[in-house]
DNA sequence: GAATTTTTTTATTATTTATTTATAAGTTTC
DNA sequence: GAAACTTATAAATAAATAATAAAAAAATTC
């Protein structure tokens, strides 16, 4: 089963080591980067389920950071901070900032933290179960089924189907598809597509020569119904 | 415009009356309860778009009030409270609130966490739909229907009929639509146009021969009704 | 650190869509 | 109502896009 990935963004050792500890001791997979530029560039190249930023890093501001990232990062971004000043707060707010911590924090609270930002995350309910004709997805415990049999389904084939399942009747444009998965540098590269499509349509559909389930709009993208 | 609306759940008559004013002035419409069972009846006539809830009530523990609360309200819920143990937050955060705030709190924070809760759920069901007779079409799914069935159209197909329903009406020149579909440097490829008409034509009229959606203009260009 | 799994790359084939061509059917104008 | 012009339809060709298989590379697991 696949583990949510959160990519931690503090220049600070010390603090990534503790975090480090923390979040996998809760079955987090963790990945992290020393500055802005380097965590930019993680998060472009493999886009994790939540970032934990920090707001003082050596080489850029921390709130051009999450203004940058949020032109086309969409799951929750926490803040995390030494700065305790009201506006410094109400500024990473309203830049997109899921929550905001400030420094020292509690592990636990922030776990908790984690976890509700996660289970929010816009549109789809994250906790519930969505289920489409004999496919259901579990999206607590990351796994799928069709017809009550537990399929396996590789961590990219996963997210990629949570979020056609999230979007249901709706054409997803294959730059959009793209962008969620792999990441905004990858908006050129359709063939992944093609590969991991057909590999979900192997493992999803009843006759992967007529697909159901995952349809293709020819020029623009996919549907999923 | 309508309004946010916000029910704010707190015994402290002073703490009411501040928020109330922090809220109206941000141009929320705010309702008030001053107990435990109060609120909940309020939440359940006239469901509001997020809850401020003090976990500090004289006749309900407050982390029950939250439980009961989540199994059927699933706007948000932001805690204050006094109570600043580590556990009490956590217990609050996995009960399903989606923030807490500890009192003495900062009232322009405060604001900001509500703009962020609130931000999560809205926008995803902005759906605009042209209607059109028998015909819909669904922009943010980027789907057509003719009488509830789904129909299959190429992304020229859909681009051209796009056109059409964003002008009902409307007289639509041969250039005009060129320009728009092919790009400028087509003006005079009018054959373009022929072929394409007569294939949607073929596809969302009850009678092709007899056209009651897409009117020709001879001479001119054609018109959508 | 070897074995296994997964992702990425490459090559080939199949399918779909766009464009062109040819011809028939309408319209307009005088 | 016939010539001139415009529009409609069908079908062939070209181009673009998609699917598949299989390899090489990278990552993960034990």
């Amino acid at each position: 089963m696949s583990k949510e990935h959160i990519l931690v963004i503090d220049d600070e050792t010390q603090m990534r080591k503790l975090l480090e500890i923390a979040l996998t001791s809760h079955d987090y997979k963790v990945t992290e980067a020393a500055n802005a530029k380097e965590g930019i560039i993680m998060a472009a190249n493999h886009p994790p389920d939540l970032i934990l930023l920090d707001l003082g890093l050596p080489d850029e501001n921390g709130q051009e950071v999450l203004k940058k990232l949020r032109t086309w990062f969409n799951n929750p971004v926490i803040i995390l901070s030494v700065q305790k000043e009201e506006e410094d707060i109400v500024e990473a707010l309203d830049h997109g900032a899921n929550d905001y911590l400030t420094k020292p924090f509690r592990t636990n609270e922030l776990i908790a933290r984690i976890r509700t930002a996660l289970r929010n995350v816009s549109g789809v309910k994250n906790n519930s179960v969505i289920v489409c004709d004999d496919l259901s997805m579990d999206l607590a415990a990351r796994t799928v089924k069709r017809s009550n049999e537990l399929i396996k389904l590789t961590a990219t084939e996963y997210s990629l189907l949570a979020l056609f399942m999230k979007n249901e009747g709706r054409v997803l444009t294959h730059q959009f598809l793209l962008k969620e998965i792999w990441g905004p540098g990858y908006i050129e590269d359709t063939q992944y597509l093609r590969v991991f499509i057909g590999q979900l349509r192997k493992k999803i559909e009843v006759d992967p020569n007529r697909p159901k389930h995952i349809i293709t709009e020819s020029g623009v993208g996919y549907r999923f119904s």
